[in-house]
DNA sequence: CCTACCGATCGGTAGG
DNA sequence: CCTACCGATCGGTAGG
């Protein structure tokens, strides 16, 4: 302490150190590269906290359980987010987001409306298989603070209000027969939400299988050509359908749509 | 006070008193009135927790709320349950006792696997729009201390197997066409229980119509002879359907299969 | 069935 | 990013 000798020249690190990949001017790091790592850190708190939150459940974890998990001690979490229902509604937020991302993607696409049901349930059962997926339906919106619970109600109604569009589309194009589009909506993501809630990660099902089974059974009902028919736009190869010998329990779980 | 001139004949009111219905001889009830007035309190007290745990959530309800309603004090719930987690099992149990009546119902009766899903879900989907019934599926049972979470679990099972024997019975019966009766029966309880998360009580769809609704649409799909008829066994009259007209938003309310 | 109270938990903050 | 701590809540109990 109080050696002055220290004052060396960090920009030639002397073969005695381990060098570490130090910028040569200065022992701080660029500004982006600090906001990244931020960034980073943030992200990984969420990660620890949307398993913990899944496994135990919200109220059943304290903020000391997610620091711990990271090497921390909980003061370190605020300096990432304001408090603990905070880090809720951003895990709530990654689910949202990445559903949001896939009704964009199938809206800049074509087709008729039921093929925009199809892709659209075959990647939200898709989605419901990961946690940030599953917190979507798992998580109560009442252990939000109010304002983020209002962002939170109105994502899930855009959410809704998708599956009923590409439904009554789908009526108005005639790929689709004739029904309720709102309850027709209510079947179909129940049957979807419900996925976030019974799979499991060591289950027997992988979420691909789930997502070809579901794509095919939730909305086969609904086709307006018949059962063996997917749509009057793209005829195909006699259906590849459970051929359904009920002794038989293995399922396939490769080779879906994608 | 210590006036002994009180002790008059109880049992000859006189025209002065507001005549309240006091047994003759003894100013206590028979021991089958007292455990009857005590069942209905323990009743009351579950009815008023069911209520304020679905409204906002069982954490956020304290026992001083539970009994603010009930106009007692908190301490005087610890007369009828053990503690918090105890009213939450017992609110669970009793939806998950009208599920089991529901089953041993259909189970007595006869008919195609077909015919015993289509009662069961309809009956379920009644349920849901029901504060017991809902409970079974918005209660999170990691709440519950681990021994009435073992019961819980286990009645669960119960009821998903029922699904699964019917499906797999209509299956056997040729009344459902060959598929896999797990993925079946997780798609249909989906859609049931997501009901007892959007159902309203003030919204626009009754329970008799959303349950005459889903009975249909749920397993329209499932049955073997096509589209447009019930079973082998019980043909009947052109299918009384949603004929359609997608602009109508008004459905019938009443006159479901009961 | 009530008054009065305890005890533990836990989110959040002060101040480095 | 840490140590140390506060403050409020709330389930549960003692003792009538």
């Amino acid at each position: 302490m109080g050696n002055i000798s220290l004052d060396v020249d960090r920009s030639q690190p002397s073969t005695m150190d381990s060098a570490p990949p130090v910028p040569p001017s200065s022992p701080w790091l660029p500004f982006e590269s600090r906001r990244r790592a931020r960034d980073e850190k943030r992200e990984a708190v969420l990660r620890a906290a949307v398993q913990l939150f899944l496994e135990q459940g919200y109220h059943r974890v304290t903020l000391n359980e997610v620091a711990d998990r990271l090497n921390i001690t909980k003061p370190a979490l605020y300096n990432y987010f304001r408090g603990k229902d905070e880090i809720l509604f951003e895990c709530w937020s990654m689910g949202a987001e990445l559903v949001d991302s896939v009704i964009t993607e199938i809206n800049a696409g074509g087709g008729s409306g039921l093929a925009k049901l199809r892709k659209l349930v075959h990647a939200y059962a898709g989605l419901m298989a990961t946690d940030f997926g599953a917190s979507l339906v798992r998580f109560d919106l009442r252990d939000l603070a109010e304002r983020n619970a209002g962002v939170a109600r109105a994502a899930k109604r855009r959410i809704d209000a998708t599956f009923r569009q590409y439904i009554a589309g789908g009526i108005d194009d005639r790929s689709i027969r004739p029904c309720d589009p709102k309850l027709a909506a209510f079947a179909i993501a129940g049957s979807l939400n419900w996925i976030g809630h019974w799979y499991r990660r060591d289950g027997e099902l992988s979420p691909t299988a789930i997502a070809d089974e579901f794509t095919v059974r939730l909305t086969d009902g609904l086709a307006a050509a018949g059962r063996l028919e997917m749509t009057k736009k793209t005829p195909r190869a006699p259906q590849r359908r459970n051929s359904g010998r009920k002794t038989t329990g293995k399922k396939r779980t490769g080779g879906g749509r994608g």
